[in-house]
DNA sequence: ATCTTATTGTTGTAATTTACAACAATATCT
DNA sequence: AGATATTGTTGTAAATTACAACAATAAGAT
């Protein structure tokens, strides 16, 4: 086996995961891995408001947008007037959305577990620190001291607001 | 922060730490990190042809070709025919292409030893091992456990012929 | 030999995804 | 009041990805 470029490697690596599990999803609930995801995100931050939600969600705002509208239209979220500013809305999970998360929630997490299976119990814990500790860099200072070392890296840093995934 | 579920997690990682990489790769050499990632596993197997090289390239044949023509026309890549097999080409990385990866490849390292600085020397080490066995495992024993448990997976199990990236 | 079937690599095109930018509605600042 | 900014939605272009047809050749069967 040639070397793998980490980060190739990790690509690799989530979309073998995920694929696979977002075809169950599809196919038991409906909802591809986004909406999923969105869904989550709702449920656990009641009242949010789009663009909080927009900024945690890794894809374009016009892209949270058409998948939150899927949502309501599904009636897994439902959606109120904010009393003090008329743009704004705020976003909730309705029952029927959590009753599918309690489906949905489980299996994620057994799909999880099957795939961190492969790992010894404290080498899954030391694995799971690793990749907090990176992601945090990464999205605190990786870029900065990319810029710094390489200036024609050419740094976009438009949204920030990461970290925050679910 | 909310609690990220794991394969979320590896795909921001692996999308945070490649696309800033990926917009130097095309500024200095105007080539994408695919046709980066073509150019090496092809000067890393001289004389592949084209099915085996598509195989290990983790996107569609018709793209695989695509970019090998591009590759061909930069001359960075030249192709032979087969002696024995008329329909078959060999292919082989040129003097320019060579030349190329002279200077991409130690930026590689130092983009991947500027991500893994996040880490201590041992973690690093750990982590590089654990990455391997996770791969390993998905590659060879995923889906078929996946579709024993689950049997509505809908396991695909097309191509194969993975595990050998670069 | 000839006929059928399989393989190799390329190409056209449909489908999907992603990004961008315009927009109406409302709020805030001067 | 007028200018500017923010919120969320929508239309559409651009890019990506997937699929399937294809010509050229090889291999196997009768």
């Amino acid at each position: 086996m040639l070397q793998q470029s980490f980060t190739y490697q990790l690509a690799s690596i989530s979309e073998d995961a995920i694929k696979p599990a977002a075809k169950m999803f599809e196919r038991r609930f409906g909802l591809d891995v986004q909406a999923l995801r969105v869904l989550r995100l709702v449920g656990d931050q009641p009242g949010v408001n789009f663009t909080t939600l927009a900024a945690q969600t890794r894809f374009e705002r016009s892209a949270t947008s058409r998948i939150l509208s899927r949502l309501i239209k599904a009636a897994l979220v439902r959606r109120e007037l904010d009393e003090c500013d008329a743009r704004q809305f705020r976003l909730f999970i309705t029952d029927k959305g959590i009753e599918l998360r309690q489906q949905a929630d489980p299996l994620s997490l057994a799909l999880e577990d099957l795939i961190l299976s492969a790992l010894a119990p404290d080498e899954r814990v030391q694995f799971r620190q690793t990749l907090d500790k990176l992601s945090d860099w990464l999205a605190r200072a990786f870029v900065g001291e990319l810029t710094r070392r390489y200036p024609d890296a050419g740094a976009v840093l438009k949204s920030s607001a990461r970290s925050k995934g679910r």
